[in-house]
DNA sequence: GCCGGGACGTGTTACGTATAACTTACGGCG
DNA sequence: CGCCGTAAGTTATACGTAACACGTCCCGGC
């Protein structure tokens, strides 16, 4: 009846608040401590009379009851909680994949650990032993990996992770889901992807239908399979177009990074390129940033491109035309194929698709007479 | 020996690989499993030779054995997990935040959980039942409040919640730490704030010096401490400067919102604000381009401020005169005022310092001779 | 020569839950 | 009337760990 029970009997000042047991809630319901676990588990139907199964829930009501998750974990095998690894949580990307993922995992009474690697996108490599139990173990402090805990997990999804830390990631018995990994590597309890091919045709259809014929492709020099499949398809997608030349600069992620590989993209020897197609918004970002200190203008002398419509892509003028990775459905679809596979289901892959957003950065490039060719719509 | 423990026994290919305890542990090395937990616990010191020590290691490495956690937490009643609660992590600051607990946590072997408001900033209000265990329920599907679990957290960090959400945080007998909370209205375990007053009034002594008296505040429009104390401590920091004005707008977050208000800012019939200081960068990105679209330049006829100091800070031109908000070292505050209060700590308060970051979105205000006032540095 | 105490271990228990196995009552049916 | 199936419960057990309480041996001091 009291909406905050817990204060009505804070009478014990000494420990933490005298946890409430089943047994307890059985002992005030007048049943047995088994009654309570089948009517709280919603399991009584035909086991126990609707009035004590009401009582239950009553009594269970009136002290405040909350099953033990340790206790239960214990005896059933199972902890509903699932670890998500993720390169990087700063970027706002991963963010978006963590609340998509957390939200469906809410659905199913689950909870979610993070695995952010210290070294960011690429170089990640935990070890099993480090992701068991989400509790990532600094080396001096633990010198045996055993030391650190397993059965604190009913899953694993691993998103943007390279070749190697995945296989690192494999644990014998641990549901593995894939995020954005190459599809034939390794084997997955199941596997997500984006359809990242599909955008870089967009991107190079748009860019080629406004007449675009030197881009220089500023590429993420990380060892990841969403930036590998990139390059790989850029080159692919350019083949209908045999007049079109793509210059590749590796470059680190960030905005300095981005500054920095689109001065060289664009002070290099030899005809300027017309579009630099980044690899990510924040390197887009930069990019234009070095337009502007080479006193050129985006997009009337250079179109930028990027990838992925974070916010950011929108705060910068001109705003960015870019590749919208549905980042949250991405995540939510990650934690749905886990529970399929807790649940049973056979391994399968999925993959979403993702759209070109035409914004401000892109335009004609100088000197082409407009009706070259057709923009798309 | 082997590298990989795990594969030499896949034997069993049935259910999830028969699992090692310490019990087989005890058996391999040829002692009693109350022998391998004192070794493994580090607790040996004058129970167990070290020969035998020795042994005991050498067989949990051999087995590839792990701690269960669920029943090492049965039986310490401590889980080693804290909560922390953020109004929405795909905010870059809440998600550096995150990463600076996460590093701290890692360093006490601890695991952190996130609960995210669906909500967002503000409107947050996690009944107590629904934090219990990290483990968000849908109000639809699990009509009881006592089906969610406990004892699945040793602590909460609470950061920038609105003060009636902090009260229903509260827990008794579970610690909590009140990040960038009103430090008067609760009882905490403990409070870590940033020194966001100071920050104001550096800000405001910025743009004072540089000769702006007509300034507009875009306040945001959100139930949070962190907020609140900017607008009052404005009135505070400008009554030392007394032919200054200062204009209240209330906005929303996000750069659509901060576009609106500042358009409202700058249209407003009567003289217009030279300097526009906004609660947040990614309010001030909205603004700079609001000030764009009226015809005006950015900061030659209106200065534009922003908070926190985010990457997006520095991905727009010009980039944006800030206050850097020490996200990461915040997030290790609060996680370290959890570990000490989980020590024994007494109570106690901290607040960290935060730094004016003089970037290109500040200038003197138009129409003014540049002698009327000295800049600070 | 005896005794106290440290080194070195082991047996046992309890943490709180879920569930298999068992018991009893009772109504319907052959 | 005997039997069985189902409802309505209870009793008992096991999950894997940490730690308390209890032994035993040996050595050094008086």
């Amino acid at each position: 009846m009291p909406a905050v029970p817990e204060l009505a009997r804070a009478g014990t000042p000494d420990r933490a608040a005298a946890r409430v047991t089943s047994r307890d809630v059985a002992r005030a319901a007048g049943v047995s401590q088994a009654a309570v676990s089948l009517v709280l588990g919603d399991k009584w139907r035909g086991r126990v009379s609707p009035g004590k199964a009401e009582a239950v829930r009553a009594a269970a009501r009136e002290l405040g009851y909350r099953p033990n998750l340790a206790a239960r974990s214990l005896r059933t095998g199972r902890t509903r909680t699932a670890l998500l690894v993720v390169p990087a949580l700063t970027t706002e990307f991963f963010a978006r994949v963590y609340t998509g993922a957390a939200r469906i995992a809410a659905d199913h009474d689950f909870g979610v650990v993070l695995y952010p690697s210290p070294e960011g996108i690429g170089p990640a490599r935990p070890s099993p032993s480090t992701t068991h139990g989400g509790r990532p173990v600094r080396a001096p402090l633990v010198p045996d990996p055993f030391a650190s805990a397993s059965a604190a997990l009913d899953g694993v999804i691993a998103s943007s992770m390279a070749a190697d830390a995945l296989a690192a990631l494999r644990t014998p018995g641990l549901p593995l889901v894939m995020l954005d990994s190459d599809p034939g590597d390794a084997t997955a309890s199941a596997t997500v992807n984006l359809d990242i091919a599909d955008g870089v045709r967009q991107l190079t259809a748009h860019l080629t239908g406004l007449g675009h014929r030197r881009i220089a492709h500023l590429a993420a020099d990380v060892d990841s399979w969403t930036f590998a499949v990139r390059t790989r398809t850029l080159t692919d997608a350019l083949a209908g177009t045999p007049d079109a030349v793509v210059h590749r600069v590796p470059t680190a992620l960030g905005v300095d990074a981005g500054l920095r590989a689109a001065h060289t993209a664009l002070t290099v020897p030899g005809p300027r390129p017309t579009a630099l197609l980044c690899d990510d918004d924040i390197i887009a970002a930069g990019a234009c940033k070095a337009v502007r200190r080479l006193g050129l203008r985006v997009p009337e002398d250079v179109s930028v491109t990027g990838f992925d419509d974070l916010a950011l892509a929108v705060a910068v003028e001109p705003e960015l035309t870019t590749v919208r990775l549905p980042a949250e459905e991405f995540g939510e679809a990650g934690m749905r194929a886990l529970m399929a596979v807790l649940d049973g289901a056979p391994t399968d892959a999925a993959t979403l698709p993702v759209a070109l957003v035409p914004r401000g950065s892109t335009a004609p490039p100088p000197d082409t007479p407009h009706n070259t060719a057709r923009p798309g719509g």
